[in-house]
DNA sequence: CTACAACCTCTAGTGACTAGAGCTTCAAGA
DNA sequence: TCTTGAAGCTCTAGTCACTAGAGGTTGTAG
């Protein structure tokens, strides 16, 4: 059994946000000692690492939640937790290409800068003043 | 002279999106009309556009701010501005690295399962549970 | 002059936490 | 057994950058 405070530890994940995950409903509540304070066990270990590692990977709490409900009906299709992984792929791969354009074009911004004179007419300031500089879309 | 509405389009920022950012001391408070309705000139214009470039490439309001500052003092330095830019790359630079992992991993996790088959022995759910499975860090 | 789109302010909600106040409980050492 | 203080509890509010909605007022085209 451990409290709230070794869970937190050992899944490196604080202490309230283990709490507010139970409130999000996320985590089952968990069991309680005669004074109030929360005690897991092993599958609540587990819960918490499965969250931890998926919010990691960027899912969303909603997400998450979904996939919780898909492990805990073994007879349910697989297909739906593919599906949600996918879509999070689509999402991580949208948010690299958008990324690597705003590198770009800060890369543009700053290396047209020497970081000498007035910013009366720094090429930074006037980058972002006016859109025609830029190259790419963003 | 234009209205909040007009602003709006030709920015591509919405309505309640510029009274937030006068709100916040990003956009100087407006002039009003004997209504007290808003009405911007073409400063107006360029500082909103300003603002809407620096949000596109990632900017925090709060380094906005710090930029109009500088422009707005235009014997100070350039070094500011190049140093709030530069530390946006990296940021950015910080993102990108951590995406690509994530992309690396999510690629692995739903490669692995064909969506076919009961979700007790989905691979992707397997692969959230248990970090084992990972190659890099996350 | 009228109708109504566009404006106004204010409050509250979003997501995923984080911080703090004010109180209670657990566990180790004396 | 008692004491002390770290760790726990609940509840509210704050973060960021907006977004939504209520309920009322103004501008302008016909």
């Amino acid at each position: 059994m451990f409290s709230i405070g070794q869970l937190s530890k050992q899944t490196g994940v604080k202490v309230p946000t283990i709490r507010y995950y139970e409130q999000a409903g996320l985590l089952v509540s968990a069991g309680r000692t005669d004074g109030n304070q929360r005690r897991y066990d092993k599958e609540g270990l587990e819960r918490l690492g499965f969250i931890r590692h998926a919010r990691d990977l960027g899912f969303s709490i909603e997400a998450i939640t979904a996939l919780i409900d898909l492990q805990q009906h073994p007879d349910r299709s697989c297909q739906e937790a593919t599906e949600i992984a996918q879509h999070q792929l689509t999402d991580v791969r949208e948010k690299l290409q958008r990324l690597k354009a705003l590198e770009t074009e800060l890369v543009r911004i700053t290396d047209g800068c020497d970081g000498e004179g007035s910013s009366e007419e720094c090429y930074v300031l006037a980058s972002l003043a006016d859109h025609q500089h830029c190259r790419g879309e963003h």
